[in-house]
DNA sequence: ATTTTGACGTA
DNA sequence: CGTACGTCAAAATA
C-alpha cells in the first residue's frame, strides 16, 4: 500500500497546542459579549480546520492532560515544577475547546496519570502496526522521538500556531543532525528548563550531539565517561545522574492502555446543530462559515463572495485601459493598488478589486503600460494601498506621478489598534478577514509556499477595506482622512529629499570624542587600580558596590542600576573620582556612537534620508528612524556641535527652523479651559515666570531662577501624571515642599487638575482617549486589577490627548504648507519634523515668503482659545538656526 | 545567532 | 512613584 493509500490519523496535544495559540493571539481582542476569553480556543479551531483542509485525515483525536500531575511527577517531584501559575485568561478556555470539539465529532481522549504526550505515542505506534500514516501535532520537542518514515510531527513555530513545520526524519536530520530516536538522549544530556528538568552543566546541543556521534548511544557515553577530556568532562561525571534521570522521565509510553480502538476515531460528520450553538456562543462567526464549508454545508452562512483568490491576469495596453475603465465605473471607492519594490525601485504592479486582480510587468518607458500611468496620476481615481510610503517612493524615484491616495490599510489598522503591534498585510487579513495569508517557514531553505504575488497583495488589500471602514468611528475616519493619507506623500518626499550633513565635521568631532574618551578611561582605571569594560553595567556593579563598598541603588531586573542619576546621588553620598570620570566618558562614547551612526547614513550625495514611521506611536506622533533623527542631541554644548553638522545643502541658502513653543501646555490651557492659565499664555508674559508669580504670591519681576526652575518642573510634569514624589525627586527638593508646591499649583490653576482628573474618568468610561481632532488611543489596562498597570494606563491616558493633539496640529501644518510652497511654485522644502519643530531648506530670495507660508500655516492648525506661537530662525546649520 | 536589558539621546 | 520614542553594547538565552 502506497502513502497516499494509507488511511491518515491526526493526534493532536489539545492542551499543549491551545497554550501555544493562548500565546500567539492577543488575549485583548479575543473575548466574547459576555466577556469570556477565546483566544486559545479561536486560534486551535482555526489551526484544527487548517489541518482537516490541507491533511484531509481518515482518523483524528485530540488528547488533553487531566491535570499537572502524572507517573512523572511522582518519580521526580519536581517535574515541571518551574512551571508558573496558569494565567486565569486562559483557565475555562480549554473545557470550552473540548465542547467545541464534541460538537464537531472530534474523540478526545484523557487518562488519569497519564500525560497527553503518552497517548500520542501510544497512538502514533499503534497506528503505524495498523497500516496508517499518522500526523502528530504537538507543541512538546520530546514528540520528536515518535518520528519515523511513517510518523510526521507538525511543530508549530514561534509566530503562531498555524504555521506547523514538518518535522519529518529529513527535517530533523537537518535540524539536528540527529536520528529521531535520538532526540531524547540530546535533551537528556542538555536539559529541559520548562520542565524543570536541569541537564549537565557547560553541555549544550552542540556538544551533546558531538558526543552522540561519536560513541552512538547515551548508554555508550555513560560507559565511556571516563574518557571524556576537559571542564564538559568533569562536569558530565559529577552531574550523570541528571541525564539518566532526564532519559527516563522524557521517553514516552507507548502501551498507554487506550479507551477505544482506532477504527472508532474515524473523523465523523459534526453535529450542525451542536457546533452552530457552540460557535455562537464563542461569537466565532468566520470559523463556523469554515468549519460548515468544510463540511459542505451549502447556505449555512452568507456566501462570502470572491474568498477564494482569482488567479492575476496580465493585461497591457487597451485590454488594461478596458479593465481600469470598467472597473473604475463599477467601484468609485477605488481599486487596490500594490508596488513590488526592490532596491528602492518598482518591480512589479497589482491592481485588484475584491474579487479581480491584475498583475502588470511594467518597466520603466514602456508605452504599454500607458493607461496604467495615467490612471496612477488621475487625482480623481481613487486608490487604496498597504504600506503606502516606501511604494509611492519607488513610482515617484522611478518618474511616475501618484495622486488620488485615499486610503492606506496599514494605517487604518494602526488607527484601530494604536498601541498594537502586528500591522502587517498577514496581521490584517487574519484579524479581519480571519484568512491565513501563506507564510514561509524561515527555516527552510527551499519554500514551500509561494510568497504572495503583487497582483494578489493588492486583492487582500482591496478586500481589507470594508471591515475596516466599518470599524472606524467618525473621528478616526476624519483623522485618516484629513491628516494621516494628506501626509503619507508629504512624508514620503522629506525622506527622498534628506538633509545635509557635513561628514570632516562628524569625523573631526568622532576624533576629538574618541579621544577625549580614551584620556578618560585610562584615568578611570587609574582611579580602580584595573581595567574594566566602563560600557559594562555589570562590571561598573563590581567596581562600585564590591570593590569600592559603596551603597547599593536603585535596583534592577539584574541587580543595581547604575545610570547617571544613580552615580550623581552616589556621587553626593560617597564621593569618589571615578563616579566623575564614569559619567564623563559615558558623555563621550554616547555622543561618538552618535556620530557614528549619522556619519555611516551619509549616502553618496553628502545626504541623510531617515524614514518617518507613521504608525510608530501608539498617541499619533510620528517616529523616526535609519537613522533617527529626532533625538539628535542638543542640551550640552558638545552636542550642539553636531547639530552644527547638520547643513543648508548645494543650490540653498539657509536652513529655516520653526518651532511651536510651549505647544503642549497650550493645548491644556485649552483642553482645561483654565482662567489662569489661558491668561498666563495672553499676557505676552514669560510663561512660568507669570505661573510662578501666581503660585507664590509675588510680582513677576521677583521671580528668582530658583522659583522659575520648579515651576518649568511642574508645568512640564503634570502632562506626564507626574506625582509629588516625582518631583521631589527631580528637583531634589523634600517630599513635603513638592506637595506644597502642587497644592499651590493647583489653588490657583484648579481648572487644570479638574482636566485631568476628568481625562482619566472619561477613559474609564469610553475605554479610549480623543485628541482634538478625534484620534482614539484606547485603554483597556484601565480596567485591569493589578494596580501598577493601571496606574500605568492612567498616566498615559492623561498624556494620550495633550501629546496627540500636539501631534495632529503639526500634521495640519506639514500638510498646509507642503501645498502652499507647491502653490506659490516656491523651491524652498521641508526636510524634517522633530515633533513641535520642522526643518526647511531654503532657496535665494525666499526667506520672507516662505516664513510668512510657515508662520501662518503654524499659527492657524488649530483654533485654540490660547494663540499658537512660533518661533523661527534661520542659519548655514541647524545649530546656527535654532533661537 | 538571536532576543532582552540597561542606559541615554530627543520632544 | 513622569509620557512618547529609537539605538547601541552587553548580557542572557536558544
Amino acid at each position: 500500500m502506497s502513502d497516499n493509500e494509507k488511511p491518515t490519523l491526526l493526534v493532536i496535544d489539545g492542551h499543549s497546542l491551545a497554550f501555544r495559540a493562548f500565546y500567539a493571539l492577543p488575549v485583548d481582542s479575543f473575548q466574547n459579549s459576555e466577556g469570556q476569553h477565546t483566544n486559545a480556543i479561536h486560534g486551535f479551531i482555526a489551526m484544527f480546520l487548517n489541518l482537516l483542509k490541507n491533511e484531509k485525515p481518515t482518523h483524528v483525536a485530540v488528547a488533553f492532560d487531566i491535570s499537572r500531575y502524572s507517573f512523572r511527577t511522582r518519580e521526580y517531584p519536581d517535574y515541571k515544577g518551574t512551571r508558573g501559575e496558569t494565567p486565569p485568561e486562559f483557565i475555562g478556555q480549554v473545557p470550552l475547546l473540548q465542547d467545541a470539539l464534541k460538537a464537531m465529532n472530534v474523540t478526545t481522549i484523557s487518562i488519569e496519570d497519564y500525560e497527553a504526550d503518552d497517548i500520542l505515542a501510544t497512538l502514533s505506534v499503534k497506528g503505524t502496526h495498523e497500516g496508517y500514516r499518522v500526523l502528530v501535532v504537538s507543541g512538546d520537542r520530546d514528540t520528536i522521538q515518535l518520528v519515523n518514515d511513517n510518523v510526521t510531527l507538525l511543530y508549530p513555530s514561534r509566530q503562531g500556531v498555524s504555521d506547523l513545520t514538518r518535522y519529518d526524519p529529513a527535517k530533523v536530520k537537518d535540524r539536528y543532525d540527529i536520528e529521531p530516536h535520538q532526540y531524547p538522549e540530546i535533551a537528556a544530556l542538555v536539559g529541559e528548563t520548562s520542565d524543570n528538568l536541569p541537564g549537565i552543566p557547560k553541555v549544550g546541543e552542540k556538544t551533546a550531539v558531538k558526543w552522540l556521534h561519536k560513541y552512538g548511544s547515551l548508554d555508550e557515553i555513560l560507559a565511556h565517561a571516563d574518557e571524556i577530556t576537559g571542564k564538559v568532562g568533569e562536569s558530565f561525571r559529577e552531574h550523570k545522574e541528571n541525564a539518566i534521570r532526564n532519559r527516563k522521565l522524557n521517553r514516552l509510553l507507548t502501551d498507554v492502555e487506550m479507551p477505544c480502538e482506532i477504527t472508532a476515531l474515524e473523523k465523523k460528520p459534526i453535529d450542525q446543530a451542536a457546533v452552530r450553538e457552540i460557535f455562537g456562543k464563542l461569537e466565532f462567526r468566520t470559523l463556523l462559515d469554515r468549519v460548515l464549508k468544510l463540511e459542505g454545508v451549502e447556505g449555512g452562512a452568507p456566501a462570502e463572495p470572491g474568498v477564494s483568490a482569482p488567479s492575476p491576469q496580465n493585461l497591457l495596453d487597451e485590454e488594461l485601459e478596458a479593465w481600469i475603465e470598467r472597473h473604475c465605473a463599477a467601484h468609485p471607492e477605488g481599486l487596490a493598488l500594490s508596488v513590488e519594490v526592490a532596491n528602492g525601485m518598482p518591480t512589479a504592479i497589482g491592481i485588484a478589486t475584491e474579487d479581480e486582480a491584475v498583475s502588470l510587468a511594467w518597466q520603466p518607458g514602456r508605452a504599454d503600460y500607458a493607461p496604467f500611468e495615467s490612471w496612477l496620476a488621475d487625482d480623481d481615481r481613487p486608490k487604496i494601498m498597504h504600506g503606502a510610503k516606501q511604494q509611492i517612493k519607488a513610482l515617484i524615484e522611478a518618474g511616475l506621478t501618484i495622486a488620488g491616495l485615499t486610503f492606506d490599510t496599514f494605517i487604518a489598522g494602526w488607527l484601530l489598534r494604536p498601541g498594537g503591534t502586528d500591522k502587517t498585510l498577514a496581521d490584517l487579513v487574519l484579524r479581519y478577514l480571519d484568512e491565513q495569508l501563506p507564510k514561509a517557514d524561515p527555516n527552510q531553505l527551499v519554500p514551500d509556499v509561494e510568497p504572495l504575488s503583487t497582483a494578489l497583495e493588492a486583492w487582500y488589500t482591496a478586500r481589507l477595506v470594508a471591515p475596516l471602514r466599518a470599524r472606524l468611528d467618525d473621528g478616526s475616519a476624519r483623522v485618516l482622512r484629513e491628516l494621516e493619507m494628506p501626509i503619507v506623500s508629504v512624508l514620503a518626499a522629506m525622506e527622498l529629499r534628506g538633509v545635509a550633513v557635513d561628514h570632516d565635521q562628524l569625523a573631526a568631532l568622532s576624533n576629538r570624542l574618541g579621544s577625549t574618551a580614551s584620556d578618560l578611561a585610562a584615568r578611570a582605571f587609574a582611579e580602580i587600580g584595573r581595567e574594566i569594560n566602563l560600557g559594562s553595567p555589570k562590571q561598573i556593579q563590581e567596581v562600585l558596590f564590591e570593590q569600592l563598598q559603596m551603597p547599593t541603588t536603585r535596583a534592577t531586573k539584574t541587580g543595581y542600576s547604575t545610570d547617571a542619576a544613580s552615580l550623581a546621588d552616589l556621587q553626593a553620598s560617597n564621593p569618589h573620582p571615578f563616579l566623575g570620570l564614569l559619567l564623563e566618558h559615558r558623555d563621550a562614547t554616547k555622543l561618538r556612537q552618535i556620530v557614528e551612526t549619522l556619519d555611516k547614513s551619509i549616502d553618496s550625495g553628502g545626504r541623510i534620508h531617515t524614514s518617518y514611521v507613521q504608525t510608530g506611536t501608539s498617541t499619533g506622533r510620528i517616529s523616526s528612524t535609519d537613522p533617527n533623527l529626532q533625538n539628535i542631541p542638543v542640551r550640552t554644548a558638545e552636542g550642539r556641535l553636531i547639530r552644527a553638522a547638520f547643513t543648508v545643502g548645494e543650490g540653498y541658502d539657509s536652513l529655516l527652523t520653526a518651532d511651536y513653543s510651549q505647544i503642549e501646555m497650550r493645548i491644556m490651557a485649552h483642553l482645561s479651559g483654565d482662567p489662569g492659565l489661558i491668561e498666563a499664555f495672553t499676557a505676552g508674559e514669560d510663561l512660568h515666570r507669570f505661573v510662578g508669580a501666581r503660585i507664590f504670591g509675588v510680582d513677576p519681576a521677583d521671580v528668582t531662577p530658583e522659583m522659575r526652575t520648579k515651576v518649568k518642573a511642574m508645568s512640564y510634569g503634570l502632562a506626564y501624571g507626574l506625582s509629588a514624589f516625582g518631583l521631589s525627586r527631580q528637583l531634589r527638593i523634600d517630599s513635603k515642599e513638592a506637595k506644597q508646591l502642587m497644592a499651590d499649583y493647583f489653588a490657583r490653576f484648579g481648572a487644570v487638575r479638574d482636566y485631568l482628573r476628568n481625562v482619566v474618568e472619561q477613559a474609564k468610561v469610553d475605554g479610549y482617549t480623543t485628541t482634538i481632532f478625534g484620534r482614539r488611543r484606547p485603554f483597556p489596562d484601565l480596567k485591569s486589577p493589578n494596580r501598577t498597570l493601571r496606574q500605568n494606563a492612567e498616566r498615559a491616558a492623561l498624556n494620550a490627548p495633550i501629546q496627540g493633539s500636539a501631534a495632529d496640529i503639526i500634521k495640519v501644518a506639514m500638510i498646509n504648507i507642503e501645498n502652499d510652497i507647491r502653490d506659490a511654485e516656491l523651491s524652498s522644502r521641508m526636510l524634517m519634523q522633530v515633533h513641535d519643530e520642522l526643518i526647511f531648506e531654503v532657496s535665494s530670495g525666499e526667506h520672507d515668503r516662505l516664513e510668512e507660508i510657515v508662520r501662518a500655516r503654524m499659527g492657524s492648525a488649530a483654533e485654540l482659545s490660547v494663540p499658537l506661537e512660533v518661533q523661527v530662525g534661520y542659519g548655514s546649520n541647524w545649530d546656527a538656526a535654532a533661537h
